[in-house]
DNA sequence: CCATTTAGGGTACGGTTCGTACCCTAAATG
DNA sequence: CATTTAGGGTACGAACCGTACCCTAAATGG
């Protein structure tokens, strides 16, 4: 099928070609075989090269993971814009369920896994699968409830931005991969993330 | 150093017996050289068995581990009592992140980690590694400060409760492993789970 | 008290996979 | 055109999991 399995011997390829040519494989790997099937004897051969290649520009096999990954996902996000927070906040949950939800997700969740004992592999991941982004969207949703006067302005804080994405990170560990249902992303916003927002309104957290 | 390691051909155990120095044996490989060196060779070999004596109890090494964590971690988690809802839910925060930052908490996050992948496994550790008991622990909390007027009746709600630890694991799982600050602990109760509560109390989140 | 069944112990093996080493040659470099 | 650099092919060592086989100690029961 993809013609990257035999590349008649024509031409060598060198740098960033092979470069590319190894991240598309092992990205393709990764789709197909997730990332327990995404061996670095099967990267190779897919990207028609051999470990040396591989190895000398990535130290082992979670950190090439971790950078075919990017490959795979690279969606860009969009902070939803409803008209209230509620539905903001339900539009994001969803957009993360479904990602999480989905072969992609498993394979994130894998690498997140393989990378729990390595602090350098998880910030790397963290920083290559827009961790950060998703945290920026959640503060733009805040910022905008606070324009629209449905909130205090002591709400746009990190924490607070971050909780109802941590419950359901927190669903997945806990419970298995199968995905999560839409009555819990509306139970963490209204059984959390809305009454958190107006306690925090209440008597003002504002930090000046 | 231990006994187990050499017990001249003395009498052949059975059962419980051996049993017992399979787990014992086990846990003693997690806590030393944590799961990824909890081989089955060396468990066999420090239990004074060989690996069939092993799988003829277990389907294989991930559900050992799981097993012998127990052995390890048999800790009673006791409610605090301090008076208020703030002080009792940092002293429950500050016991769940002494138990996480240690070796044995290691090993816990490397067991999730491995069972990242099989519910069944998962939901073998949570019975097993008192994750129940935990949640159980926050809504007695709840239950003391609505009995103390502190809140209103609606928070005594197991999503309310499971916050805090979500937030707590939430952020060991997505930075490293050395440990959380206790600023970090105090912001969570501050910001997110007083707020929260707080919220809930303003017009009733009461489910009928 | 002896014969039979059950379960441990010793050992070896097949199968994977990671990571490394060596040698040869195509491509870049001057 | 000579030299350096990096790819390609291949084989290998090491570690581990899980399984198979055979022998024997311990339980079991007539």
């Amino acid at each position: 099928m993809a013609p990257e399995q035999q590349r008649g011997g024509a031409t060598r390829r060198r740098g960033a070609a092979l470069e590319d040519a190894i991240l598309r494989a092992a990205a393709e790997e990764l789709r197909t075989a997730g990332y327990a099937g995404m061996t670095m004897d099967r990267v190779a051969q897919r990207a028609g090269t051999n470990k040396n290649a591989i190895y000398r520009r990535w130290p082992g096999r979670a950190v090439l993971g971790v950078a075919a990954y990017r490959y795979l996902a690279d969606a860009e996000l969009q902070v939803p814009d409803t008209g209230t927070l509620r539905g903001d906040a339900l539009a994001l949950l969803r957009a993360a369920n479904k990602t999480w939800s989905s072969p992609q997700g498993a394979v994130l969740r894998d690498l997140l896994a393989a990378a729990a004992d390595d602090p350098g592999l998880l910030t790397l991941l963290r920083e290559q699968a827009g961790g950060s982004s998703t945290d920026a969207a959640w503060l733009t949703l805040l910022e905008r409830a606070v324009a629209r006067g449905e909130a205090a302005a002591g709400v746009v804080h990190p924490r607070v931005a971050s909780v109802p994405m941590m419950l359901l990170r927190g669903e997945y560990a806990l419970r298995g991969l199968p995905e999560v249902p839409d009555e819990l992303l509306s139970e963490i916003v209204d059984e959390v993330f809305l009454p958190l927002v107006r306690g925090r309104t209440v008597e003002g957290g504002s930090t000046p």
